[in-house]
DNA sequence: CCTGCAGCCTAATGTCATTAAGTTGAAAGC
DNA sequence: GCTTTCAACTTAATGACATTAGGCTGCAGG
């Protein structure tokens, strides 16, 4: 399935006019005549490599989203404490759609508001990335970290929401403006709607501690 | 302009026949034929009423969200304190797209993610909706209910992704469970996040009260 | 040398959205 | 009452696309 020579090459290149012309004028926009001939190709010849447009159109989005995922394992690898993760998830998230928009474009503008996008393969993975949340809550409330009554899948639909929501107005907005821009006070909200109270006491402590034994700097980090 | 007498029911005719096509076979998968044979009218009839089939396409939602826009002040009328309007405007949005899923569809599946949706005219009055949210969270600062530090924009963001996207969600699962299920601890979640440490102090505080004066009922309601 | 076939190509073909160019029937002017 | 006008329709085009048909071509394996 991925030992052609030539065919490799010439998938990729089609691949790759796709993703940028699908990305700049849209997928209806975008003729299949446009994508060939930026691919250096006849049209007919495309549906040697491909079923059609819309295949093409599901394509893209399944390697970036799988290509996520997996970077994710990594990412998360060695830490601990859900919040500790949860910036973590949030903030690979937003670095992948900064580092390839054009994708992320796809995934978000014309995937995820698509009436047949829960029968895609991309669905899988993207389900496995909403599964990973869970998980964090249901360990932050064994930790005592988070409210140990929270309901997690109410409070995923807010993660989710949340950060799909930040993600598709930075992309309506033509990536005009730092995609993380206004991310820590966002995360901030987040933490005060899921932390226990005994977690918010101990951060609103350590705040203060810090304050009056010296130097207050500006940002948040750490 | 809205002077016609046959004519105002022709185009009503073809909106209700656009509306249910687009919303049950998507706008791509609908061709102008369809509508116009629902509507008992040959396709270069439709055109002596709309520009064309996106016009159509962008005809409903708008109607759809001057409406509630309107329906959202009336509601307001007359509510104190934040949270209680917040509460408002959360459930009279979502019964609103509960009502009329078919417009709600169109609004949130094509319109919203569209890239050009800010140059619509449906796009200033979801400004106003907006803008609203602004002015409650600024009023809760004001009143004590809310942080005073908190970031209005940031907040905004959380409360409109999170609707979305419970919104968003229960479209594309084919309105297959109620709507209303979960949103009670979304919502509490909600106010978390938000609310200053004294209003939680005195939420907790009542909750306590109640539950040491006497009957602990079930729910969460009041 | 053949054979097979991957990778291309040049036309069809078929499905739409959108226009062109007329009808028709009834209100408006005389 | 007769013509003019015009809105509301109609039946063909027209033109843009996606997708197929059918055929070359060059090279790997016998």
């Amino acid at each position: 399935m991925a030992n052609h020579r030539k065919a490799e090459t010439t998938r990729e290149r089609i691949i790759e006019s796709a993703r940028s012309l699908f990305a700049e004028n849209g997928y209806q926009k975008t003729t299949v005549m446009d994508i060939s001939k930026a691919a250096g190709l006849s049209e007919a010849a495309l549906y040697d490599h491909f079923r059609g447009k819309e295949d093409l159109l599901l394509t893209i989005p399944d390697l970036w989203v799988a290509e996520l995922l997996e970077g994710l394992d990594e990412q998360m690898f060695g830490l601990q404490g859900a919040f500790v993760k949860l910036r973590k998830y949030l903030w690979w998230n937003l670095r992948r759609v900064e580092h390839s928009p054009l994708d992320a474009k796809l995934v978000y503008m014309f995937l995820k508001h698509n009436a047949s996008f829960m029968d895609t393969e991309v669905y899988g993975n993207v389900k496995k990335l909403y599964a990973y949340l869970i998980n964090i809550f249901e360990e932050g409330k064994a930790s005592g970290e988070i409210k140990p009554d929270m309901d997690s899948y109410a409070a995923r639909s807010i993660f989710i929401g949340t950060m799909d929501y930040m993600i598709t107005r930075w992309l309506l907005k033509d990536m005009s403006y730092p995609l993380l821009e206004s991310m820590e006070d966002v995360f901030e909200l987040l933490v005060a709607a899921f932390a226990s109270k005994e977690y918010l006491a101990a951060q609103d402590n350590w705040r203060k501690t810090r304050l009056a034994s010296g130097a207050a700097q500006t940002g948040g980090e750490g």
